[in-house]
DNA sequence: GCATAAGCGAGACGGTACGTCAGGTCTTACG
DNA sequence: CGTAAGACCTGACGTACCGTCTCGCTTATGC
């Protein structure tokens, strides 16, 4: 890819785009996302308004780029001896991540956004954090599965339906939520 | 329980409380959540904007009260000949509504507010539609199970999650979903 | 002049009447004109929103019939042995109510609404209170005048005006006016 | 006096201001100072609602914007040979100025809303039009007088009690008012 | 080294929805 | 049939944020 080699002119500031990232992650937890404007954030951010709109046209499109990179670290988990150990270290971080992390929280709220928006839909679906995490996970630890992308459905799902509906992620058992996974897909294997 | 039994006053207008929930209905399809406004709503309703406010303090209710019957209705499924056919059918009725249905897609709407939105959050926890339906056919198909909520997690999840993230509801193999579930019960039991 | 005697029905209820009457007395002193509202005035009152509808048709109405009877009462003086002395004991009255008494208060208020507002015109000029009190007494004191309407605006007006102005009305050198009036009047005679 | 010399941001538009002193203008006569609301001055205008309220806090100030200068020069009449033609040509003025003029009537208006209005009082009181016309003629004509503002009170205040209470101002016999006024100021003096 | 060009913070612009309030009308039950 | 209560529709209130614009200024490139 070839840079577009401006002819002249001020380049990007750096740090009003670093600047406008963490407002968004300070708002998004202060005061949610429904509360979070651009106004705000410009004005939490010391940027100007026209500034924020020049990179970004939605704050949808600023609160992903201010968390996917945490969201695919947070949810990286290392090899484990054991196939149950895998899994459940698995939804262990995803739980974690759902509840816990500013990151998974931002794309809770993005998830939920792009119900009824086709344009986060589509952001949201150009780079799908929980599915690729998943499908790692599940490469590593049963290798040569068919139609993987419903498989990986199989695991992130209970869990998922569980922490957006409300439910208490304190009283969910993972680990027989893993065992039931693993079940299901070696017996059919 | 006794009516409140209002001593005098001129009583609500049930009228007004169908032509707000109905304009509901029709707005929350042709121009969606985000669009939707109290403003708007009043106004095709052609109803007062006070008396709006004077029986719903926000839309999420207003949507929540226009859609709930209707979802229950298409959540529940005749009882079926065999576990697999039940446990399918459920699933079938599910995907549907989820993506088809005026009342699942409110449904969507509203988890996804419920993200951010703690009124919205206990308000459908309220009336938990989806978990009420599927434990009807659990309870019918395989009795007794310990944990019932979290065995309706599993047999919810996956197909939900699948949704909301966005996929194509066509290319969901339900039979396959339907099956690796009972197998996991099963073999468990 | 014939009762219209009714057909039948509950009569008129007196009390309701004095209700409004009363809460219109105390209200505008406590919130003013501006503030003072037809749903305020029935509340106050504990009476319904269409009584005060049915026998008045605004609030200008209302002060006028609570303040009328006050206003005459307060600039009626008492027969003087001098013309200086009854014209400015007259004076001090025309002061004293426009600046302190609750009448002379709702009187103002009504005269402002009448500049901008027809009705309320045609309902002060129908009960000249200021214009007959300054009448009365330049009757008794220099009877027989010729275009004792303009004579009375000549005695009333220098006052009202400092005091529709806005001026301090203690800084008001009452004497001086009332020579300067009789001088006026004399040296023409 | 020095700028306040803003440090940035878009001037003020001297478009948007103009058109929102004419809105006034106009529907003060079209609708009157009652049926006058913000609302219909910024959609009269082409304005937002927000920069009407940006500069001007209320109606009034607006009307007293869009009226002192118009007023002032109104009220200002050219030196006259005699006393009695100067007073004369003054009082003219003052009558046409409070019945016919645009500045007038919105004077008026001002006027009566300042009875129960504080804020619309000290806006009056900051530059009293009435006051200082009445001065200047007074300085011309009669100079070095005591007391000048409760002279000039007994100057414009018959004619002004006059209009206030609703009279017809053909019927005012302005020669008969001005020579009162002189000979009360003459035999004094 | 100076013109050109684009980005910057600030803040006013025309809009629109917010949630509240009062207006004036109506529909109840009660007396 | 007058009354108190209170729901009804209408429409203005003053505020917040939208996304755009216009300032003066800064910071690059390229002639």
């Amino acid at each position: 890819m070839i840079e577009p080699k401006s002819r002249g002119g001020r380049p990007r500031s750096e740090q009003a785009r670093e600047a406008v990232l963490h407002a968004v992650d300070d708002l998004l937890l202060e005061v949610g996302y429904a509360a979070l404007t651009m106004k705000g954030i410009a004005e939490r951010a010391g940027v100007g308004r026209q500034t924020v709109y020049r990179w970004w046209s939605t704050k949808a499109e600023i609160i992903f780029e201010a968390s996917v990179a945490d969201a695919e670290e947070e949810l990286t988990v290392p090899p484990a001896r054991t196939p149950l150990a895998g899994i459940s270290a698995y939804l262990e971080a995803l739980v974690r991540f759902l509840t816990h992390s500013p990151a998974g929280i931002a794309y809770r709220t993005l998830l939920a956004a792009a119900q009824h928006d086709p344009a986060v839909a589509q952001l949201i679906a150009s780079r799908d954090v929980l599915g690729a995490s998943a499908q790692a996970v599940l490469d590593r630890t049963i290798p040569g599965l068919a139609a993987p992308d419903q498989v990986a459905a199989r695991l992130i799902g209970p869990a998922f339906y569980w922490i957006m509906s409300g439910r208490d992620s304190t009283e969910l058992d993972i680990r027989e939520l893993a065992e039931s996974f693993l079940q299901s897909v070696q017996v059919r294997a």
